[in-house]
DNA sequence: GATGAATGAGCATTCATTCAT
DNA sequence: TATGAATGAATGCTCATTCAT
């Protein structure tokens, strides 16, 4: 687990800061035609603006006044507000499935590459509220933008492979049961990982808890690990 | 001129009845002007916009055209779209937790009440899309306007009660666990209920398989309450 | 032949009257809520912009600035800048055709019905540049828009029956030839009107001579009728 | 990218040829930078555009987008979108009054020196669309373009003369009338020859009979002379 | 000579809301 | 109670043109 890691660039989740980042960007921050770095900025900005606003609630000339350039370059780049969307789910959903390659979970224990796995999944989604919410608003719109999205599907593909690994390397170490299907196993613990972000809002309307609260967060991560665990291990 | 049209019964989803529709109805039918039924075909056609395009994404114009009466009734009666966005908040929570009265699980043994409870959660999300819609809706907009729903908080701390209450004497019987928190344990329920429905479509799209597909459904079914049985049961 | 008739109320080539016209609409400027007025008076307005500017180079901002109402209202009743400007082509066409069917040449000698035709022709176009200019940009277009024009296919065949009434009794009388086919005329006696009004900047630039010039406009007015009788008339 | 393309010699309707494509070509073409082709090309490009669009619809970008080139040569050569359109028209305008000259009525005898001259104007407006376009289109913008480019006037006297030397001999021999100016004559067959092509669209929507048909264009040909000699022609 | 990147002013259109009847 | 007409402020988008390399 690489906790505090860069994983926090690619949603700051705050303010974007506009200077420039790394090393090598140093030297790009002087020239004066970057579209690299235009294009970044734009995507950067456009990620917040429409997980804050949702695709209708966003506004292209909010996106572009916060931007370090003009309304202009975002069409230019982006075509129209529904590309510009599109590129930032596709931006979005590619950070998510390359951190989880990271993980390497094929070199664990099942039982304690489950426990990783579960935990990956918690920590991403408590922290990158911004995915959360992109994936909601994706949802409202019925799917229909990431659809679109050429990478999308492939992506995806790579975390069944993970759990598929588990289980069955779980199974033959006479650990997990068997009748366990991957992709429900994969839903379900998304399903307790987004849950809890997403919905905090009415959540914490309607029970007085906040779910985010650090002390919430320690007990929930420990409390939907062990429920899985439990769900996947073999009755003794 | 759609008139005395018979407003069609917009899409209930099966479950909710929003008033008798019985022998005193037939006359109300002939009155020229019932603003109590106004007010509701309002409220119904404003229910599926909302779901369907979201609070920034409805139209107030949509919205008026599928009603029997115009736009201006709509503002003499809610005031403003906000106005009738917070009334269909308001109604569409009031429906899940009066159903979840009706369960008596008080009554059923402790691991049956239980399973009583999350197969009710499911069913009732897996039926009601639109009720999964706006809440998903609203977190978007940070509960803001269902926080100024009056009704609200007193009408979702019933089913923390029913959980306690399942709890308690499934403790005494020496069946639970005694170190679950009831709220925690809700959102456990809620966030494998909710997610399957809310984010079918990113789902679908992602592994090519639809959660609400019904072979699936029951099989969805099934694992959720093993694994809240297997959550909360003591381990022997 | 009404010369100076009401013929020039529907194009007024000058600036629009925002007064009221007639008796009648005296008590109707009263009231506040017209809407007849109000589409009448942007179709006006819009009628100069769009055949001073073409469809393409007209403003609905400027349509709407010299109209008594706003831009919006344009949008309300004409739904948008192609919708207002194919308002304005069925307008104008149904004009000519009105005034046309007011000529009862089918009253007259076959050759004073025939000058009575090529002299109205040759006046309309003359007095209607607007019109001119329309059909003139509608070309450019394809036609696309007033194909669109449900009134238009069944308007203008009417001048067809009349000029095939004038022939067939001319060829009865012995006094036309009879191997002439009437669209063709129509489109002869067309060309000689049109083109003169449609193509006078470029040929007065080309040759330093203004066929709008009243002088010249009697000319050609007789030398068109003399052009048109002497291709028509049998070689005695 | 597009760059070494053969431009595919955009339609030119089929009789204007722009310079020869002979053997010096070749040697042009394998340079690399050639500013006449250049030119050349953009001009062709443009002449399409204006004359499928209009000065106000046509867009710079659709015009570079066709090119050899990029847009920034276009402001290079051209200056600026309507000193692009000059160009076209200054290129069009040349090429009918060259062709004009090539046919040497003067050698034939007036009354086949007539029919020479309305056919070859038929035919030049039947092929050269584009043409008729562009003359319409500037009229449309009253012919303030054409104003500014030095060559017009001159050009367009040629006709005239032509025309006055026909009439003259045609007189002398007793031939024709002797009453007709010759730029009113000159206005009759251009007013023929160029309304059935500029506003074709319009004529066979609504008479269902499209002008530029083959068969009709015999016709029509035939018919225009017919008309232009028994005008010209003494009353014997 | 040549080019991708950048721009400000403008453009058609839509929205939630209110007025007059 | 009910309604067609009216509105101002925005909204997404485009255009001809120029800059930096």
């Amino acid at each position: 687990m690489k906790k505090g890691s860069k994983a926090a660039e690619p949603d700051t989740n705050g303010i974007v800061s506009h200077a420039p980042h790394g090393e090598g960007r140093r030297v790009d921050a002087r020239r004066k035609y970057d579209p690299e770095q235009t294009k970044r900025n734009i995507l950067d900005v456009a990620t917040q603006e429409f997980s804050a606003m949702g695709l209708t609630g966003a506004r292209v000339d909010a996106i572009a006044e916060r931007t370090n350039t003009t309304k202009r370059m975002l069409y230019y780049y982006f075509g129209s507000k529904e590309g510009l969307y599109q590129a930032v789910l596709e931006k979005v959903y590619g950070d998510i499935r390359a951190l989880e390659q990271d993980l390497h979970v094929s070199e664990l224990d099942p039982v304690e590459g489950m426990r990783a796995l579960v935990e990956f999944t918690f920590d991403y989604h408590d922290r990158q509220r911004d995915f959360v919410r992109l994936v909601t608003i994706e949802n409202i719109h019925g799917a229909k933008y990431v659809e679109q999205v050429k990478t999308f599907k492939g992506r995806n593909v790579t975390v069944i492979h993970t759990i598929e690994d588990l289980l069955a390397r779980g199974i033959a170490a006479g650990q997990f049961r068997s009748d366990i299907d991957p992709i429900d196993l994969h839903l379900m613990i998304s399903s307790l990982c987004f849950h809890r972000v997403g919905n905090r809002h009415t959540f914490g309307t309607a029970f007085g808890r906040d779910p985010s609260h650090p002390r919430l967060r320690a007990r929930h991560r420990a409390m939907i690990v062990d429920a899985i665990l439990r769900f996947v291990k073999k009755d003794d």
